[in-house]
DNA sequence: CTCATAAACGATACAATGTATCACTTTGTA
DNA sequence: TACAAAGTGATACATTGTATCGTTTATGAG
């Protein structure tokens, strides 16, 4: 019954995607053209695998329209094939979405971005959702740390 | 120990406040004064209750400035008197926070905000973080559904 | 291989949500 | 009452996107 949570919650999904790693075919796929600039960022997003920010991806590719990278961005969220995380200090970090379903922690020092699942938690939620009027669509959760490096760094 | 929830993550607290509920005393306590603005923008949002969005607030108070009402509102998050609440659609709302911990259902349909709290839950995120390299310092999590009230609306 | 067309693009303007600055006002206190 | 520190408002600026629109390009029908 993990099915309701393939229903994508637009910014903020966390949801499982064809495990295919070729994203271009998967756009193809679904209609869209093969251009050169959504080549570049999805090639760019692909090689960096870590979170990055959508100002970030514009200023590393100066030959792509920042208008075109937030477009891309869009279609890659809309698509699964990304997930959007909001930082404590109010940014967001996008990061490629894994097959499954999963959270993130955030180091509130460096801003490392992690990844964890948990069936237990899952299990749990879902039997909140069902003792609660209304008709649950999805989740967001993400952990708060202090990740190992921050913590062996020598102070401040 | 659930003191580790007391730490607060600067923007996205979920943590519990004092159970007074003159939120002016609680700042006076902590070395702010008492000012016009801040005495009309902390009974406004007494009076609402519900999720606010700092806009309306600055609208609905014309007397008193814009940069104050999102100054007042960073003051009360800091305090943990407010929670801090990204919608799906990438908004934001914020809301009083109960003097417990807890967290927030959204309606994706009309955007309602909810609340709840369990203790399971709580429990397993705990469990999970004394897995995890680093130190938890916090975490945050939202439902979203569908509410009574969109599931009984009319259609579209 | 054309070529027509829909899709996508870049430049730019605009919008939403805050934060920084700084001259001025108010508060709390002595 | 007077003073210093805290707070305020107007305004400028920053960030993170979205809308517009004239131009370019990918695609596929012929
Ligand atoms: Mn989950
Ligand atoms: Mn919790
Ligand atoms: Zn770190
Ligand atoms: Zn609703």
């Amino acid at each position: 019954m993990f099915s309701s949570y393939r229903l994508l919650i637009p910014n903020f999904n966390t949801a499982p995607r064809p495990p295919s790693s070729d994203l271009l075919a998967i756009l193809e796929d679904q209609g869209y053209r093969s251009t050169y600039q959504r080549r570049t960022v999805v090639g760019m997003l692909e090689r960096k695998g870590d979170g990055f920010t959508a100002e970030e991806v514009a200023e590393e590719l100066p030959k792509v329209g920042r208008a075109t990278v937030y477009r891309t961005i869009k279609l890659l969220l809309k698509a699964g094939m990304l997930c959007k995380l909001p930082l404590p200090n109010g940014a967001h970090k996008y990061i490629m979405a894994r097959a499954e379903h999963h959270h993130h922690t955030v180091c509130v020092r460096c801003g490392a971005v992690g990844e964890f699942r948990n069936s237990t938690v899952e299990r749990v939620l879902r039997a909140i959702g069902s003792d609660m009027p209304g008709e649950i669509v999805g989740h967001r959760m993400e952990l708060y740390l202090i990740c190992r490096d921050c913590l062996n760094a020598p102070a401040e």
